[in-house]
DNA sequence: TCTATACCTGAACGTCTGTTCATGTGAATT
DNA sequence: AATTCACATGAACAGACGTTCAGGTATAGA
């Protein structure tokens, strides 16, 4: 027998289930493949978590609150529009970067009935913050006038999909600083090109 | 017994296996379900699709196929690249609009090994034909100089997202004159702001 | 040493799955 | 009427899955 702390065990536990549930998804992905990587049993997965669907969530929580509390973080603290929104998109590349496969999870497990209303909450409050530096640079004069909810809907979307073109193909590379740049600039020629210079 | 023609049979498979995919996933979905939703009996469903997993590309193919031939006469045909881009993203936020599922089942299956390949191969040719835009759009003196193969993945990376956020969502809905602005002028304010009179 | 407690095991159970196949049937052809 | 052929059926098979549970073992305290 292989005896631990009940916590190491969990920890061993959820560890597993990020590397199986991102390898094959959660239909897929089995408990004894779990509980063999996790180097435990199939009963003793059952010790810790009710069922397959609560370990799966478990996990999933996990990583969104940790986006949260980042991100709050940046749009609470920030003086200048232009330098938090640098920042909101940093912290979303960076983590692309460390957290490729539970980026695949997350986006491959769209559907689900049990999870979906968390994501929801999750999209929901990434939005707001969006729109609330938006807000912010509209007021200080920075941003232009626009459609803010919508902006920033397009804004979150981009953001998300190049995080998922990263996970899916290591070779995607995309800068934050690109993609600042795109996002305060547009393609046109004739715009203004002082972004970069964060004031 | 029910007749039909092999071909209607087949169509109507095919019809089923859409809305059976889009709703549980390739691996929740079974084939009993699927047959019942086309009104076939199990092996029915066998008498036309060597297995699960032909079925299952043999209607990705489909959709894909669709769209690069709607994305490639607009960017061959079109002589301005504001245009061209214009014409590209509403292809794409129509198809939202009318194969919400469909976009579902390619998202949430991303990482499905057997049809992995014809996905990376679609996205790159839908890469290609953006970067042909903007790289007209240089020569021209539209937009601005820029890094092409960037800029390329972030604007495609928003146009997959942004689709994906409609699909998710009924109630998200995000104009194509809207993502066109944004992608010409973006966010600061002293920008011009002429790009919707389309040249 | 004994006992209580916390941790762990994996065979066994019931259910569901993809796939096969022996069999059947309507319509066209002879 | 007999034959042929394309289309159709669903019970049966083999394997995989989530979950349970009767039992086992290391450790700490008495």
């Amino acid at each position: 027998m292989n005896r631990r702390s009940g916590i190491e065990s969990k920890k061993r536990i959820l560890d597993a289930a990020m590397v199986v549930f991102s390898r094959q998804g959660y239909a897929k992905a089995n408990i004894r493949e779990i509980a063999k990587v996790a180097g435990i049993s199939v009963g003793g997965v059952y010790l810790y978590f009710k069922n397959k669907e609560e370990l799966y969530l478990s996990f999933i929580k996990d990583g969104m609150n940790d986006m949260m509390r980042k991100t709050e973080m940046i749009v609470e603290s920030h003086r200048s529009p232009i330098r938090a929104l640098y920042d909101f998109l940093k912290v979303h590349i960076n983590s692309a970067i460390k957290h490729r496969e539970l980026i695949l999870v997350h986006v491959r497990e769209l559907g689900f009935t049990f999870a979906l209303e968390h994501k929801r909450q999750y999209m929901r409050n990434q939005l707001r913050l969006v729109e609330k530096i938006i807000d912010r640079g509209i007021r200080t004069g920075e941003f232009r006038r626009c459609n803010v909810k919508e902006v920033a809907k397009i804004i979150m979307g981009t953001v998300r999909s190049v995080m998922l073109s990263m996970a899916m193909d290591k070779d995607v590379i995309v800068t934050t600083k690109g993609l600042h740049d795109l996002i305060l600039n547009g393609l046109l020629r004739n715009n203004n090109q002082l972004a970069d210079n964060r004031r």
